[in-house]
DNA sequence: GCATATTTAACAAACGTTTGCTATCATGAT
DNA sequence: ATCATGATAGCAAACGTTTGTTAAATATGC
């Protein structure tokens, strides 16, 4: 079907090797021949086969990349980092989307093992799952305990949670509640972890009550808000470990009349772009999300390059950002 | 690296050939061979090799998709379909993205071609690009003259601009004014044929001074209607030709204390996630995208199977929905 | 002009599968 | 027992590349 290697050689009369070694640039053949074969090559619309190719090279120019949810604008720009990266260097990307689900996340795992990618970018959604005996090169969107032994890149989680809290104390709110994503524990304890250490430094404490989970949504924040609010008990400030938490949060409050920043102040997490419309204009921890992406992707093909001479592994921490928008009141403290 | 078929083989002492046919479900190996080679495949921790299984069977269970923009949540709903699609069907997709770039839109297609992909998917950024003499399966996304060869899924353009301006004037606005998307000229181009037929079936007529073009972003959005409304001229209504435009054309009307949807009706295009926001509800027409994707997917599939027996070419239509919110007025006809 | 060094090109094996064909072996019918 | 039958298993070619090795051709030095 294709035109192979074959059918040029056949047409010039040389043998497939020059062929071969003509394509790639490689040395060993005459600058006249290596002229009549690109032209023929280019003539008869020849195609490399990549798969051919990535069976004998064991290099198939192919990562795969898993994600658990790709209509969430934060794992949109991941990706589009990501994408933008394996583009220049001409590496092509298997998307891949578990939506939270760790058994279809282990059988994507292995289908990409078995379609040879070079590597793998990996933002899991389990607790518990182990990708121990794993040889490939693996890149860990946020690492925990368990992945020790792969390289990650990931924005520092307890500093951003600190921040936000820093922030809601400097606004002068004092009675936090804090909605977590159900779906990523690990990230939403970090930054619980970095809000409890911002209100130990002024010597307050963190009320475990005022601690409750949700799901990473809209709808998810504004359910929860409600089960907090209808409580009854006092709260004046919340942060919602990421922006859709953090809308569905100020959607609760527009429609229980509650004013924000006045009554109620709000922070998200992630600063998606949706979090900068003018009708939203939520205060959230910027992540640098295409960054990040593009530091996955480069820092797994680097992986990928000197997989045989082990190195040591690679933790790459960027920072998070505090972005003050008009959800929180502006702070008495600078 | 990797143990092939020909490891278990040899631990085994049987052909390689039997070890295929056992794996593979095929006859030709008795009960008790294929269950000892099941069990040596499975604790030997064997993972076929698609690449080398892609180069015989001329199938590798892959397909590649090229959109011009994956933050903007149309694309990201479209690409969800096609993923969960590709799922249940046992297939991987490569997802390209580009940029509304022509050049690397082409590039892409030519690297997806080498990676023997079974077929492709694509939303096109050229108004002039022509992937003539491809073999392979090929799905557009909104087929435009060009591709007349091609299967192609859309969602009908004519009859959502159509359905736009009809429910504007039925509100009772007089002087419309329309925002192209530059980056695809012809859905626009469509949807403004629809609207100017809504008009000249009330006897009225499109006034080509009021249409503009901007870029399918917020901001260009907000651009665009700076420019429009500075002008002078009389307008109470807008019609972005998508939501990202229809939002920016918001956040001017927010910035320039016009009163929406009183003094100025807005209405987009796409129903994106985002224009549903409480803070947002941008009235718009609903494009089903998660659907699309789905549909794209099942119908390339359906091509990839049937790749011999030439059938006619499809064109799926689906219908677009009028999603009535907050940014235009009551109207006074039913 | 001859021996030697160097460039150019071809051969063939390898990558890990699948599969048509052939060989072996037991089975059952005669 | 003999023969045909059918099931089982192995051989080897093929898919489209890359690449080490070898053979032929050309260039170099004297």
């Amino acid at each position: 079907m294709n035109i192979t290697i074959k059918d040029v050689a056949r047409e010039l009369g040389v043998s497939y090797s020059s062929i071969s070694r003509a394509l790639n640039g490689k040395e060993g053949v005459s600058k006249a021949t290596r002229k009549k074969i690109l032209e023929a090559a280019e003539r008869m619309g020849y195609q490399p086969n990549d798969l051919a190719r990535g069976l004998v090279n064991r290099i198939s120019k192919t990562v795969g990349v898993i994600i658990p949810d790709i209509n969430n604008p934060f794992f949109g720009e991941i990706v589009a980092g990501i994408i933008d990266a394996s583009n220049e260097n001409e590496y092509n990307i298997f998307l891949c989307v578990s939506g939270w689900n760790p058994a279809l996340e282990k059988e994507y795992f292995n289908t990409l093992l078995k379609k040879r990618v070079d590597g793998i970018i990996l933002k899991s959604a389990g607790k518990n799952e182990d990708y121990d005996n794993v040889k490939s090169p693996l890149m860990i969107i946020e690492r925990y305990s368990k992945y020790h032994e792969f390289d990650s890149v990931e924005v520092d989680n307890e500093l951003g949670g600190y921040l936000a809290v820093n922030h809601l104390l400097d606004c002068g709110y004092e009675h936090l509640a804090f909605i977590l994503g159900k779906e990523d524990f690990f990230a939403s304890q970090r930054r619980l972890k970095g809000a409890r250490k911002a209100l130990e430094d002024r010597g307050m404490t963190l009320n475990e009550d005022m601690v409750i989970e949700g799901s990473f949504s809209i709808e998810g924040g504004r359910q929860a808000a409600k089960q907090l609010f209808e409580r009854g008990k006092p709260i004046d400030a919340v942060f919602g470990m990421n922006d859709l938490i953090g809308m569905g949060v100020l959607q609760y409050c527009n429609e229980s009349d509650i004013s924000v920043p006045d009554q109620v102040g709000v922070i998200g997490y992630d600063n998606i772009s949706y979090a900068g419309l003018p009708q939203i204009r939520l205060t959230t921890i910027h992540q640098p999300k295409y960054e990040l992406g593009k530091m996955l992707f480069e820092t797994l093909l680097d992986e990928i390059k000197n997989k045989d001479n082990a190195k040591p592994t690679k933790k790459i921490i960027l920072n998070p950002e505090l972005k003050i928008r008009k959800t929180t009141r502006s702070g008495m403290h600078p």
